[in-house]
RNA sequence: GGGGAUGUAGCUCAGUUGGUUAGAGCGCCGCCCUGUCAAGGCGGAGGUCGCGAGUUCGAGUCUCGUCAUUCCCGCCA
């Protein structure tokens, strides 16, 4: 960590210091300053000790001589690894053979006239002065350590920059910052809600909210026209690298609006907040419908930043008399593919690939290797005319020794979502995608319901507050105003232009199946506000965490967040969730039928 | 709920077809050392091989179970 350097203001004067490490460069040689943090490394040669004392600004080296300061040089002896300590000194220039450039104050050092001991450490779990791998469930039992060593800093650094600069931002526009309740009504649609009884009303319980989308839109029935809140979110559903059981959303909303305001504002919003990590983006941002991010990139959040493209192969097989591709065209499926391009793969990768395929819901993976003669080494060659397979070819934009991947299903969305996921495992395996690019692209046109198979009944793919676009009695091909920005493969914020008549809410609540009685239970509140005179509004929400880790380089969403749950929703530091007394539980009016669980 | 991976010294890891006393680097402790900056030299301590059963003459190694961590599927309007 000693290439990283934080300019800081001058600290007021205290009983500590007056100088932070690193800006020791600001000082005149010769000056007497004094400064605190902790003992990164010691180097001790018996007649002469160095400490590189570390603060959040950097280090700075401290050389302790016997014959200048003997009381201090003695003390020096005893430093250990992140003691906490202040030392007075005289700041000196170095001579220019013992300069280490390594780090921004390496021609300088404090020769110590004084130092105090302000704590001891005991030797840490881990080294706290290199960057070498940990095991992560160590560093997060001991995040404060975790913290001192400079790869999770930087990167809540750079979250506070956005924030602030998200705020900076919305403000010049006329939002104002509003918080809404944490302790909020359970609305049981979409994710699992966390729940906290009631003590005082037995029976009664809160829910922490899965995002503030219902307040919001109060907030714009209210009158309050632009509202933004960089809220907390809670979802009790399984966790993954990219999921946090609470996280924090950007989350905003405006009166009076149509897709392409909230589309520009939030275009202003993410072209500053990327400069401040150094990505520079041209607005407007790239567009592109559902149908064909699905289509062509099995996928409703595509990575734009390579190829390997999805191709559609139904006219080709046809009239197919190969049973699969047959039986899945008459019945209505597809058969899709990718051209991998040239790829080197054994017997056991394509097998491998197949698994994979097939835990994404596909039945199989076809594999063809394209040959000098144009023919097919593959396992279903035999089973395909010369010019069905010159014509995939063809389709495919395939040359000699490219690797052809085909997925055949009854369900467009299985195929496609099975060889969505097959390429950007393709990308990765093969290093396809270029360091340092990034490709902001909105999706546009979504549908406003999903049919599904278990339930038997139209979902919402968004939320029952969209605003439908179309036909109300058509709900197959009814769309929505609904509009997500993805980067690089990741769906960053969603939002969309809300209904603001009770008449249009209540018959999508209709379409999915939420009767009157059912829909005044859970969102009377809202369909009585709507009675009242609601604007046309819309907005959208980004999640936090995940640009702030798109935006770091980050591997997981964990890096972002100062105090992560570990993948089972569990926090290594604190020991949540523990048990508690017998008699809180009394008081909460709840009985547990779990055993008790004491840590 | 399902599948995969991992678990050996404080940390990061190695440990062959099951075979005597389980190793390395870093860290830690002691001594030496006045220009190091991953300081150096010499010496030393440190292990319930995650836990529990089983197979075997013998288990870090094989089997089963279990716990923890992690990645993925389902789930996440």
């Amino acid at each position: 960590m000693n290439d990283r350097h934080e300019v800081l203001g001058q600290p007021r004067k205290n009983a500590y210091r007056d100088t932070w490490a690193t800006g020791a460069i600001e000082q005149p040689i010769g000056k007497e300053i004094q400064v605190s943090g902790w003992a990164h490394r010691r180097r001790d040669h018996g007649g002469l000790v160095f400490i590189d004392l570390r603060d959040r600004s950097g280090i700075i080296q401290i050389v302790f001589h016997p014959d200048v300061a003997a009381a201090a040089h003695e003390a020096a002896g005893t430093l250990r690894a992140e003691d906490v300590i202040s030392v007075k000194g005289k700041l000196i220039k170095r001579d220019e053979a013992v300069v280490n450039l390594a780090i921004p104050t390496g021609h300088l050092e404090l020769q110590a006239s004084e130092i105090e001991i302000l704590a001891r450490s005991e030797t840490p779990p881990f080294q706290v002065d290199e960057d070498g791998h940990v095991d992560e469930a160590l560093r997060l039992k001991h995040r404060y350590l975790d913290l001192r060593r400079g790869t999770i800093t930087p990167n809540l650094k750079l979250r506070h920059r956005v924030t602030q600069t998200i705020r900076r931002v919305l403000d010049e526009h006329d939002f104002l910052e509003v918080e809404t309740p944490n302790l909020t009504r359970p609305t049981p649609e979409g994710a699992r809600d966390y729940l906290v009884p009631s003590r005082v009303k037995p029976g009664g319980w809160y829910a922490l909210p899965q995002s503030p989308q219902l307040y919001k839109q109060l907030l714009m029935v209210g009158g309050l026209e632009r509202y933004f809140q960089i809220a907390r979110c809670f979802r009790d559903e399984d966790l993954r690298a990219d999921r946090q059981p609470e996280f924090t959303q950007l989350d905003l909303e405006m009166s009076f609006v149509e897709e392409e305001d909230v589309i520009a504002i939030t275009e202003a919003v993410l072209k500053e907040v990327l400069a401040d990590a150094g990505i520079f983006v041209e607005t407007p941002f790239q567009r592109m419908c559902y149908d064909e991010a699905m289509g062509r990139f099995g996928k409703d959040a595509p990575d734009l930043r390579y190829g390997l493209e999805i191709q559609n192969l139904d006219e080709v097989f046809a009239a197919s008399e190969f049973k699969v591709f047959n039986s899945v065209l008459t019945g209505g499926g597809t058969v899709r593919a990718i051209n991998a391009g040239k790829r080197e793969l054994s017997r056991a990768d394509l097998d491998e690939l197949t698994e994979f395929v097939k835990g994404h819901g596909a039945g199989g993976l076809v594999w063809a290797f394209v040959e000098e003669d144009g023919g097919w080494r593959s396992p279903i060659a035999k089973f395909l005319s010369a010019e069905e397979i010159a014509a995939a070819t063809a389709a495919m934009g395939a040359e000699v020794g490219d690797v052809i991947l085909a997925v055949a299903d009854a369900k467009k969305n299985t195929a496609a979502g099975a060889l969505g996921a097959l390429r950007e495992r393709l990308a990765r395996q093969f290093d396809l995608i270029p360091f340092g690019e990034h490709r902001l692209v909105w999706i546009v046109k979504f549908p406003m319901l999903e049919f599904d198979d278990d339930a038997q009944a139209w979902t919402p793919l968004h939320h029952p507050f969209t605003a439908p676009d179309g036909d109300l009695n058509d709900p197959a091909n009814l769309g929505s105003r609904a509009y997500d920005i993805v980067m690089d493969g990741w769906e960053i914020g969603g939002g969309s232009i809300r209904i603001n008549t009770v008449e249009v809410q209540e018959k999508i609540l209709d379409i999915i199946g939420i009767d009157r009685a059912e829909a005044e239970e859970r969102f009377g509140f809202l369909l009585e506000a709507l009675k009242y005179g609601a604007p046309p509004h819309g907005g959208l929400a980004i999640g936090l965490d995940r640009l702030v880790t798109l935006l770091a380089g980050a591997e997981s969403i964990r890096d972002v967040i100062a105090f992560p749950k570990s993948a089972t929703g569990a926090d290594p530091l604190t020991g949540a969730p523990a048990g508690v007394d017998e008699q809180q539980i009394r008081d909460l009016h709840i009985v547990s039928t779990a055993p008790r669980t004491d840590d």
